[in-house]
DNA sequence: ACTTGACCCTATAGTAACTATAGGGTTTTT
DNA sequence: AAAAACCCTATAGTTACTATAGGGTCAAGT
């Protein structure tokens, strides 16, 4: 039951391209090939691209998934280290809520200081952008990145 | 009144490799240099790139930035635009804000799935991860890179 | 058998917004 | 004078993909 790439992408939801970029970065076992070079994958590797495309839709970083599925290939480990990283990055989706929900406040702040004006120059959101400092308190918003972009 | 990098960056709360990177993308324009070839850099240069780094601080794309910036140099132009482009970004912000509180729903859902078990062998957490499908409904949740990274 | 279109391959560069590194010059401090 | 701090340009790297270039393979249609 050995499939091509193309197929592999359409029941995993995930491009050809992007299969490959897993398979270079070793998050996905090299696949055997057909004698024209094709990949052809197998159930093990359906499976694995499945649990690596789910890591990937909560937001975790590939180098998190390779911790995951680390643990995955050692069933008889202590499972507290998966405990634990879940729980480092839950908090970090929680501190990331948090900063854009701010951000939001002062985004609004600063859209509400610009009702009426008809120009730039009497425009308060500008102005507010020249000389409203006291927006600029937090670095991390800078970083509107996610989670593991590099801020 | 000729500042050196190091102490625009001071001033600026911002590093120097970035302000040269700035300068490159165009969105501050070349300085005067010394006999030493230093940068030297004026008054509207701390102004305008405090600007820029307030516009960077709101979670704003340097295209945004840049589209402000052109706004802000044509002060007769109608401010509509700029209302817009705003309104444009704070949407953005909900709609991220949104996901991520989605997204945190969905991990402490899979978080309370191990509660108790020992071994990774019987983790319902990389069970979830390997079986639970219905957990990768949305897309946009892999580009959870922020607002303007490209996903 | 030939043609065509779909699919596959590798390699490399690009995306966004920085940041690190290499190698060297200039200014300031000791 | 020497050392330390600062400055310069150029290039590569970060993260997770994605686009592009150039070419090979496969299957269906003529």
């Amino acid at each position: 039951m050995d499939i091509k790439i193309g197929e592999l992408a359409s029941r995993t939801d995930c491009q050809t391209v992007t299969i490959r970029y897993y398979e270079k970065e070793g998050l996905l076992p090299k696949p055997m090939r057909s004698s024209g070079n094709y990949r052809l994958y197998s159930e093990a590797h359906i499976e694995r691209l499945n649990f690596i495309r789910h890591c990937r839709s909560l937001g975790m970083m590939l180098v998190e998934v390779r911790a995951l599925l680390r643990f995955r290939d050692t069933p008889n480990q202590d499972c507290s280290q998966i405990n634990a990283l879940l729980d480092e990055h839950i908090q970090q989706v929680e501190t990331r809520v948090e900063e854009l929900s701010q951000l939001k406040s002062n985004l609004i702040a600063l859209r509400e200081k610009c009702v009426g004006a008809q120009t730039i120059e009497s425009c308060g959101i500008l102005q507010g952008l020249s000389h409203d400092s006291n927006l600029i308190d937090f670095k991390d918003a800078l970083a509107l990145q996610g989670l593991g972009c590099s801020s």
